[in-house]
DNA sequence: GATGAATGAGGGTTCATTCAT
DNA sequence: CATGAATGAACCCTCATTCAT
């Protein structure tokens, strides 16, 4: 890659990182073009060299976001260690990548109300894939007899529900780190799935 | 109540259910003024016959979600039963009006994007209340050492979250109604609590 | 005139006052029909049933107060004193009704932003014949002598701008009262005139 | 000065004046921001970009006009000649300012219907800090003994008013041009101060 | 590549006006 | 007659987007 190209590259990362900031703390229609730029340090009209609209920006970030994510849980689920490893471990990794990026956000619940066409179709499969993932986890548990029986769908949601919530909840001037949270989340969220 | 005013109660409720409705579903920003009325086949301008503004219309649909909310917790609270009857039964309740009135939103968890001033303290203090509420079953259930001990707000945040998820996934063309859907997750959560 | 009569005309004059007053202190687009009604502990609705439209209200407003200045200027155009007198005794019973009623306002200066066809005539007439009767007194004074030659139009729009400006400086709690205020002036304003 | 800042500054004085002309013949409300755009065959739009809104620029009109006429009349307050002359020279220059630029508005005199905050307080400080500095040369020809004693405040006023009411009855097709208009005026308003 | 400037669609809000009851 | 309710046009303002330089 050229040294144009990796400019390039690093100003698309800097404008996705802004954006995912941005949006995370206010919310997409409360972010504008202006705000992502201005914190940058460029002016509005210079994101478009970079991203064709706002929608292709959120969609990167948001197609990024999900993919180091799906990148994550899998690299955890070929982990060789049982299944309550692999799901507290999973849970973790996740809360803390939310917490440390403070970037999950809405889109990733509601994308039809942000996208459409085949960028909605992209997120869908990787929200699928994601989830696919952790119902993988936690059928592999079941299977092994280490979980209990039950609706794999409807404990994924609530489990997700539960570790995305954070975001909204945790306060760096609280008195537990990001690491600690995580880590104590996982404890009680685990016990959902044991025996 | 006269004829009338029983007509403009009607109205309002209306107003508000199909603006708690369309946030729930688009979030706020993206709902707008005649989004909402056209659903109720009104004009825009009638709404701002019943409410001063848009942030006064939200305002009230908070508040009557978040104050019903209260009422039905504080109920429960006070019946006589154990700490995971009230809990359980809590969460049932919580999730059964949640998807119900299809009306649980964004506003709620993060009150200071959208209020300020009187309103924003008024919803502050109104999940305060929720919260508390839970807090308290949560802390009775470990005092009678029905509950495993722990971080009563980190588990109460990781319910919330789990709960309200919800209405972004549950689905009426799925396989489970909306009471079982909400029995099925407390038994699932209530297994964070017990020993 | 029947009772019914009566009261319809003493309604239609407390309209009229209360427009009056509240579009001297506030302007006329600044000044609502709600305003107006609310002051008489009305509803909007029901001034309909007295004026077709706002235009309407205002256009009697301003022929009744333009009507009564005029009636005013007219009689003392008649008394049998010499020009100074006639013109100072002008002076004082404008600026007194001015500043007694609070009811100077915008419309009477500026007639083609309110109204249109007809009533823009009348209310230009109107303007006319009152400025002609001041323009009478002052060459009534040249012709006799009393008072020095000069443009007459200048000298008498300087003196309107004088007086009815007196609306937006004179102060109830300042150290004159009205009448006080209206010989001040009128004293002053008469050296333009003499010789 | 840049090109693109010298061309910025005078869009912005365009617009400026396109405001104070539109908004002394109509007055303030009746001017809408569509109006002031479409005369400099803008979009309303643009105007955003360089007034924040439309109190902002309207401030800066105000702001303009009375800094322009406060520097004039202390000019003409520092000049080495008696006192009528400077009086009659403020008056001059006063009226052909207003008549030139066509741009004595309403909200000069009722700055409490139009700002608030910092915005009302500056302009409140201006009118005073003009009315100041005509006072102060009308006290001096009191002191000198060129002028007849009298209630200064009142005097001012009346001054002000037939200057400032000029605008609305001086008209390009009359028989005399601005600087005949003002000469003259000028002449017959002196004659309230002389002995 | 970046920027200043312009645009236009659309959202929130106000308000004169209308009308059934 | 009066009122509550509804309407729709018009206004202020925002913001994603475009484009010449």
């Amino acid at each position: 890659m050229s040294l144009r190209e990796r400019k390039k590259e690093k100003k698309i990362n800097e404008i996705m990182n802004s954006a995912m900031g941005l949006i995370s703390k206010k919310g997409y229609h409360a972010t504008t073009m202006d705000d992502i730029a201005s914190e940058l340090l460029m002016t509005k009209g210079s994101l478009y060299y970079y991203f064709k609209d706002k929608e292709d920006l959120v969609f990167y970030c948001t197609k990024q976001l999900l993919g180091e994510s799906i990148q994550q849980a899998e690299e955890i689920e070929r982990l060789d260690v049982n299944s309550h490893e692999k799901l507290h471990k999973a849970i973790v990794v996740h809360m803390e990548y939310l917490l440390t990026e403070r970037s999950g956000f809405e889109i990733g619940s509601k994308p039809r109300s942000f996208f459409s066409g085949e960028k909605l179709d992209h997120v869908v499969k990787l929200r699928h894939d994601y989830a696919s993932c952790m119902d993988r986890m936690i059928e592999e548990g079941m299977a092994s007899g280490e979980f209990e029986q039950g609706d794999v769908k409807v404990k994924r949601n609530l489990l997700l529900g539960a570790m995305n919530y954070s975001i909204s909840w945790y306060s760096l001037s609280g008195p537990l780190d990001i690491t600690e949270t995580a880590h104590k989340s996982a404890e009680h969220l685990m016990k959902m799935f044991v025996k």
